[in-house]
DNA sequence: AGCTACGTGCTT
DNA sequence: AAGCACGTAGCT
């Protein structure tokens, strides 16, 4: 059973255009989706929660007066995305996709692994180089949910053990050490993933 | 135990 | 340099 088989209908046609048409962003609004797809951190009680928010959003997305966080103040779209992406107390409270996934980070054992996985190392990071990267959360590619079911990596997923192409997490592109923690989302992405 | 996907060595 | 195949860490 391959990945786009576990996906349902997740084998998008090879157009480009389509597949950016599907990153992600609408299929966040279904509960389905919602869940795990790529085996990340993604707490079933959020998922409820901002699930239900995103259900609010079509009937108030005037004023986006939905967003509890806000105290129900009517702004501009444009300044709740601004501020839900560098906001932390607005991220925890999220509403957007953006938002809602960059809250979900804040659940990600990678930022308990400290504890977590030292432990569970038994050596407990005895051979700390051998660590395993993990994927950003927050780059363009990261917050792809679905996989193209064609490009390389996932045609081969039997032998190349490789997530998506186009999932493919820009900081594990880079060799390791070469970045500064997280990349920055450009604020034009951020309006992309919003709208 | 089984799955996903990162790291790395080999091949093209 | 890019792609592929494999080992295996990390997680469920």
């Amino acid at each position: 059973r391959n990945d786009s088989q576990r996906l349902g209908k997740a084998g998008c046609p090879p157009e480009p255009s389509l597949q950016m048409a599907n990153t992600n962003f609408l299929s966040t609004l279904s509960p389905e989706h919602c869940r795990p797809l790529a085996g990340e951190c993604m707490n079933k009680l959020k998922c409820g929660a901002a699930e239900a928010e995103i259900m609010n959003l079509p009937e108030r997305v005037g004023t986006f007066s939905a967003i509890p966080a806000l105290g129900g103040i009517s702004l501009p779209p444009g300044v709740i995305v601004m501020t839900a992406l560098h906001s932390p107390a607005a991220a925890s409270a999220a509403v957007t996709d953006s938002a809602f996934q960059i809250a979900n980070l804040a659940d990600c054992p990678q930022n308990h692994s400290s504890s977590s996985s030292s432990s569970s190392g038994g050596a407990g990071g005895a051979n700390p180089a051998k660590k395993k990267r993990k994927r950003c959360g927050v780059c363009v590619p990261c917050k792809r949910l679905i996989n193209c079911g064609v490009c390389s990596s996932c045609r081969n997923r039997k032998t190349g053990h490789q997530i998506c192409k186009f999932r493919k997490c820009e900081e594990l592109k880079k060799k390791p050490g070469t970045s500064l923690e997280r990349t920055p989302v450009p604020s034009a992405e951020a309006f992309r993933w919003f709208f």
